[in-house]
DNA sequence: CATGAATGAGGCTTCATTCAT
DNA sequence: TATGAATGAAGCCTCATTCAT
């Protein structure tokens, strides 16, 4: 399976990110993982904050596109927020790196150093969604980017301490979504 | 007043820490702002790593110690959460470095190194506090560590959201407050 | 001739080291004598131990090498023996640094960095050799290893005696072997 | 038992430095070692560099001492030279880290900084001897430079080897000693 | 005499990035 | 595109030495 160098790349960046943190993972020590020259990295990424700001970027979409895929249009607003929460952390559970990279990164510095355009374009259609929600006061009447945040964060929180203890109780995990939904519902 | 130098570091180091995380913050930049020899950090903290560590349990102490200050053992229970909340975002509110501080070291790959116990040591007030509330039935029947930590986060994200957007709406505070306590609440 | 970056190093490094010994040479000085960057030491040797530890073995298998080459497997034992400590003492002289490297390397407490094995792998042959001399009572029953190296540090004394008087009285070196030779002939 | 300071930051540091060696070992360790304070090394001594050479010194007097002291002036040459090699290796044998620190500082650039003269008192007695065994044709006619410093090399040789295999075969240090003599003997 | 906090120069090493092949 | 040797700035930390107490 020859796979792009570029993705290949990412990925092990996002894997060594995680666990070591930016600034302890050298570029040598992802080409090296990834079996690449040290220079390849920089024929695909202008430097090391690129290739930051671009796995970040591309693991958010990944996350948005994966929520996203399973919602339907027909549903409820109630249940498509339940549908999201509880989608968004069985991603996380099933990725555990990247939704640690996600928090660290948005914790970090380097945050201030992605286009706000771009998120913005990302997260559209959770905006509108979390709009509508609020004009039909079933959601809180609180600022969008403070409630998604703090919905984001949730999440977070939520998958480390589900990974952490390595549980996997469904019944843990439906009470978990059911705070999370008190916290934005009206 | 002759401060004390371990303090002055410590209170100069997560300043730099917040503005520029910790890799981007060298030690000489501290020593510096400080206005101290490089050696002197050296002969407080055996190395970056302690500095950073001494300042998160530090920083954690003060805000942990700052909030009980204000509880008062004879108000119900739901009004002393209501407190800690409240407290904990003007708190942040007035100390925004030192909340971001927070953030960015329990998002980063430090927090493994830092001694669990004596975090717990801190935080057993709350965790008693917690358990009795589940047991009045008041707090929702979720894992202790999980309502801290999760509640942490929403303090940090929505301290944040305040100082980003410089609001300082009494009522706009008290309805976050509401939704965090919804988040909680049985 | 382009030489080879990592013998450049080694060269500069043990010319450097037997001027002001290992801890008195900084990498520094050995990279801006070689004319190179800085880290290019640091791509050719893990630290400066292993260059240190590198240099010693270099420097021990040339020696060997150089010796071994002129001897004939037709000449008796007693004359083979002669051969060795004179063309050791030559070898000295026309190398008085690396000499004083090697002594200077096996007094300190690097030398317990070195593995056993590899310096054994060098000395094999002399090793074998002397083993038939005692076997054939030519040479004194001495434990190997202890023969190997007073002789070794004989020659090291007598190289340092001829470069610090400057002396080259073939007479001299001749009566020096000959008490050599008194030392482990039985 | 109060001892003097000088001679407990000495032994101190004569057993560190054989450890690790000079540059390896701060004086901090050493005062630390001795419980004594930081500041306290530069009252009795002007700086690092002549701790090292008084060190030297004094384990030199005191070595020479020791085997001074049990010569009778009405022995044979012959039973003399053999009774300075055995005591020699006894010594060195009850004190390896003195013998070992002796040859580490002959091998060291620090050599050059001790003064000759001071060397030369404490070796008279010795020099003095051979020249007679010179004269009465029973030692061999080389430079007594050369002598002596080849016979303490041999001495540390032999005191490393018996050391390092734990031996303590009387009959074993009794061919040494003979080894050695033959060296020196016409 | 003794202490140990404070100093700051300098050493070792890392690492993002370049460039000739 | 891909390679990896080479670069050199910059970071962390050590340590001999000083000095006020």
């Amino acid at each position: 399976m020859v796979e792009d160098k570029r993705d290949l790349l990412i990925k092990t960046a996002v894997k060594l990110f995680t666990e070591n943190g930016f600034d302890n993972t050298s570029t040598a020590s992802i080409t090296k993982k990834a079996k690449v020259a040290t220079g390849t990295l920089f024929h695909y990424f202008k430097n090391k904050k690129e290739l930051i700001s671009e796995a970040y970027l591309e693991t958010k979409r990944e996350f948005f596109a994966e929520i996203k895929k399973n919602l339907s249009e027909n549903d409820s607003t109630e249940n498509t927020i339940k549908k999201i929460f509880t989608d968004s952390i069985l991603w996380g559970i099933s990725n555990p790196e990247k939704i640690k990279f996600l928090l660290q990164f948005s914790a970090s510095p380097y945050i201030s150093s992605v286009a706000r355009k771009k998120i913005e374009d990302d997260e559209a259609y959770f905006i509108e969604f979390l709009k509508n929600g609020i004009k039909e006061k079933l959601v809180k009447n609180l600022p969008i980017d403070y409630i998604l945040n703090s919905c984001f964060n949730q999440i977070v929180s939520t998958v480390n301490y589900l990974v952490l203890t390595k549980s996997k109780d469904r019944r843990l995990i439906e009470r978990m979504v059911l705070s999370m939904m008190d916290f934005i519902k009206n």
